[in-house]
RNA sequence: GUGGCUGUAGUUCAGCGGUAGAGCGCCUGACUGUGGCUCAGGAUGUCGCGGGUUCGAAUCCCGUCAGCCACCCCA
C-alpha cells in the first residue's frame, strides 16, 4: 500500500468510532455533574510551555516530543499531555479572575514519539480534568472517587487505585538527597538503567524490575517517614475523605512521576491487564505550576485518563459500547417507487428518524438482507403496486407483521407528535 | 532509543523452493416482489515494499516499512 497511517498513529474507523463517542459523552456527562466545564486548546503550543511545565530533565521533554520551527522561527511542539496547555489558558483568559475556582475537562489527541506498544501509540487520547484554586485536600479525593465513578459507570472492574505523596518542595529535597546517598551505597548491586538514574531521576529506581534492584530497594527508605508536618497531614486528609466517600485505595509508596510539576497527592489507576503499560489513569497535585507559567499562586490537581487503554480494558472485559441505532429501511423497487419516495424520506429524516435506503435498484431479497443486517426494526416497502394503490407495506422486521399504510400517513406514522 | 517475533484474499490463518488455499465475511440463486437458518454456486490477492541467490521464490538471504512483545518511558 502506498499512503499508510503514519507508526503509532491509527484511524478510528466506524463502528470503533461509536465506542468512542460514546465513552467520551459519558466522560462529559460524569465529569460534568461534578462541575467540569470543557476546554479545547490548540494541540500546538510553543516548546517553551512544555519545558517549563513539564521539566526539562524528562523523558517526555528530552526525547518524546515532536517539535519544529516554523516560518517565523518559533520553537512549537505537539502537545505531550494536557495540562500545560490548559493551565495556560486558564491563565491567558483571565479566568481565575472571575471566579476563584475553575474545572476544565478535556479530551482529545496528544503526541509523543515513543516505540508504539500494545495501548501506548504515539498519536493518543486523553480524557484529562483539572481543577484549579482548590487548596484542600478534598478535592484530591474527589477526583480519585470520581474517576472511580466513571469506570465503574463503564463497567470496568479489574484494577485498583493507589495513591502516595511525593512531598513538596520543603520535604521533598531532604528526602531526595537521603535515597541518593542510599542508592549510591548500593551501587554494585544496581543495574545499568538504575545507575543512570542516580543522575536522572533517582525514585524511578524504586519500581525498577530487575530482580537484583528489586533486592536492593527492599530497605530503601521510603518518603512517607520524610513528609513535612504540612504535607502528612495532607496526605491523611486525603486518606480520610476517600474513605468518606468510600473509595478503596492502596498506598504505594513507590508510585513515582515522569511530570516535575507534581506535588503531595499521586495517583494511579492500575490493572494487569495491559502488558507493560499497567496505568489507565494517573494524576496528581501540581500546586505552583500555574504560578511558574505566570499566573496567580493556586493550586491545582488534575488527572489524565489514556482513552485507548479503557478501550482495550473493555474490550478485555467484553464490555459493548455499541449503542444499536433504530432505523427505518426503504426498500424501493423502481424508478417509480423511488420518484415518490425521496421527499417522504427526506421528510422523516429532517423530522430526526434515521432512514436508509436502497439507491440502486437492488432485488428485493438483496434489499432485505441489507435491511437485516443494519438491525432495521421496520421496512417499508414500495414497488409498482403499491405506488398504483398509493400505499406502503410497512413490515414489523421482530413480528414479521406487515400493514398498509398510505403514502400521506407515512411520516405520522414513524414520527411522534406529542 | 535497544532486543525479539510477525507481515499471504475484507478478516483470521494454512502453505515454507516449482508461479496460491481454508473458515468466517461478501455477492448470486433455491417456482421469478420479502431478511435472519439451511443448501448450491461465485468474486476477490502486485503473498507489505525494494533488492539479491536460483533454471525457478509467497517460500532462502539482505534492506526497508508496518504491526506485535519486552526493555525504556508513560495515559
Amino acid at each position: 500500500m502506498k499512503y499508510t497511517s503514519i507508526k503509532g498513529m491509527s484511524d478510528i474507523m466506524p463502528p470503533a468510532s461509536a465506542a468512542w463517542r460514546k465513552l467520551e459523552n459519558t466522560a462529559l456527562t460524569v465529569f460534568g455533574s461534578y462541575g467540569y466545564k470543557e476546554v479545547r486548546t490548540p494541540m500546538l503550543e510553543k516548546t517553551e510551555l512544555f519545558i517549563r511545565s513539564i521539566g526539562s530533565d524528562t523523558a517526555v521533554v528530552e526525547k518524546e516530543m515532536y517539535s519544529f520551527k516554523d516560518q517565523s522561527d518559533d520553537m512549537l511542539s505537539l502537545r505531550p499531555e494536557g495540562t500545560a496547555s490548559t493551565v495556560r489558558a486558564y491563565i491567558e483568559s483571565g479566568a481565575y479572575q472571575a471566579e476563584a475556582v475553575a474545572k476544565y475537562i478535556y479530551i482529545g489527541p496528544m503526541f509523543r514519539r515513543e516505540r508504539p506498544q500494545k495501548g501506548r501509540y504515539r498519536q493518543f487520547h486523553q480524557i484529562g480534568v483539572e481543577a484549579l484554586g482548590i487548596a484542600s485536600p478534598l478535592i484530591d479525593a474527589e477526583q480519585i472517587a470520581m474517576c472511580d465513578h466513571f469506570f465503574k459507570e463503564l463497567g470496568l472492574k479489574d484494577y485498583s487505585i493507589e495513591i502516595n505523596s511525593l512531598g513538596c518542595k520543603e520535604c521533598r529535597p531532604g528526602y531526595n538527597k537521603i535515597f541518593g546517598d542510599f542508592l549510591t551505597s548500593k551501587k554494585v548491586h544496581l543495574c545499568g538503567d538504575c545507575l543512570r538514574r542516580i543522575e536522572k531521576n533517582p525514585l524511578r529506581a524504586l519500581d525498577c524490575k530487575n530482580p537484583a534492584c528489586i533486592e536492593a530497594m527492599k530497605d530503601a527508605p521510603l518518603i512517607g517517614e520524610y513528609l513535612c508536618g504540612d504535607c502528612k497531614a495532607h496526605m491523611s486528609e486525603v486518606q480520610k475523605y476517600l474513605k468518606e466517600l468510600g473509595t478503596k485505595f492502596v498506598v504505594n509508596q513507590r508510585i513515582v512521576r515522569g511530570l516535575d510539576y507534581y506535588v503531595r497527592t499521586a495517583f494511579e489507576f492500575i490493572t494487569t491487564k495491559l502488558g507493560s503499560q499497567n496505568a489507565f489513569g494517573a494524576g496528581g497535585r501540581y500546586d505552583g505550576l500555574v504560578k511558574e507559567l505566570g499566573g496567580p499562586d493556586v493550586s491545582g490537581v488534575g488527572f489524565a485518563l489514556g482513552v485507548e487503554r479503557i478501550l482495550l480494558l473493555m474490550e478485555e472485559g467484553g464490555l459493548q459500547l455499541k449503542e444499536k441505532e433504530a432505523l427505518v429501511f426503504f426498500a424501493l423497487m423502481g424508478e417509480p417507487a423511488r420518484e415518490r419516495l425521496v421527499p417522504i424520506i427526506d421528510k422523516l429524516r429532517q423530522d430526526g428518524v434515521y432512514v436508509e435506503l436502497d439507491y440502486d435498484n437492488h432485488s428485493l431479497k438483496s434489499q432485505m438482507r441489507r435491511a437485516d443486517k443494519l438491525f432495521a426494526h421496520t421496512v417499508v416497502i414500495i414497488g409498482d403496486e403499491e405506488i398504483k394503490k398509493g400505499v406502503a407495506i410497512v413490515r414489523n422486521m421482530h413480528t414479521k407483521e406487515q400493514e398498509e399504510v398510505k403514502f400521506d400517513d407515512l411520516v405520522r406514522h414513524f414520527v411522534r407528535v406529542d
